[in-house]
DNA sequence: CTCCGTGCAAACTTTTTGCAACGGG
DNA sequence: CCCGTTGCAAAAAGTTTGCACGGAG
């Protein structure tokens, strides 16, 4: 479910607490980073607008928060990794991939398809045996800017 | 649609003559490694099992054949990227991603889910004014592998 | 005060590139 | 033969790590 900012922070810092990790100014600021972008970016991304942690402080939080579940990995097309906040912090989704330039943004689809997704995606995953966690469902294409750019 | 390892070469040297690309023994030998595989392999994997070709030779070819249309890139969890062949060679499919080793498989739905989840992407799509090309469908969970080994 | 977190620089890993030799049509 | 392709080695890009200092509780 979508959170508010201060419920964000909140939530973080209950589950940063379990592992006693500290929050700290970096990583408050990182959680704040993400979420002003509203949609998946990369480490390249958050180093230009980022001034309160180095690269190497950048990667080893995100390591650190994705193993918390704080922030997860997002698959674009390309080979640049691309965070954003944890689906309990900022609802469930989807992504838009623009095959092009690697742009990520987001997108929810109705109750009825998800739930329709789920149990289709559940059944197949049973027969391969493997365990379903979840799933990821994305749309791939051209995002605007590349669309209008030929 | 899926095709005989055959007509698989067949295909791929008409797509090369499209771009004056030549269908060397190196780029033939990557295709059947692709068609031996039948799942997304990682380019490690492919140095590991091939002599044919060095990395850098195997880097421009994997490039280049995912500029023809004939292999592409298959999102993991992780950062390692993976390749196959196209789906018009090896048929619409997806992904069954274990988010603990990154071993990545294959598996299909039913024709009335990929409709129904096509018609949603379509739509989603268009309130985003992005130009939708495809779509990807994953399964994230745990392998029979890492599911046994705890 | 005690640790965890951070900065800095070096080490690694992965991917890309320049150039001369090679091979396909 | 001609031009795209390959190998080798060096360079570039991206990520990780060791160590000493700084900051949170």
């Amino acid at each position: 479910m979508k959170q508010s900012r201060e419920s964000v922070h909140t939530l973080v810092v209950a589950r940063l607490r379990e592992s006693k990790l500290l929050y700290t100014q970096g990583r408050r600021q990182l959680v704040d980073l993400l979420l002003d972008f509203a949609r998946p970016v990369s480490v390249a991304e958050m180093l230009k607008r980022k001034s309160r942690l180095t690269q190497s402080s950048l990667y080893r939080n995100l390591t650190d928060l994705e193993a918390e579940g704080v922030v997860r990995r997002v698959a674009g097309n390309d080979s640049v990794v691309r965070y954003e906040l944890d689906e309990e912090l900022i609802g469930h989704h989807h992504h838009l991939v623009c095959v092009k330039c690697g742009y990520v943004d987001d997108f929810v689809v109705s109750d009825a398809t998800e739930r329709a997704i789920d149990a289709a995606l559940t059944q197949a995953a049973r027969k391969s045996k493997f365990t379903a966690k979840g799933h990821r469902l994305d749309v791939l294409g051209l995002c605007v800017r590349c669309t209008t750019a030929r």
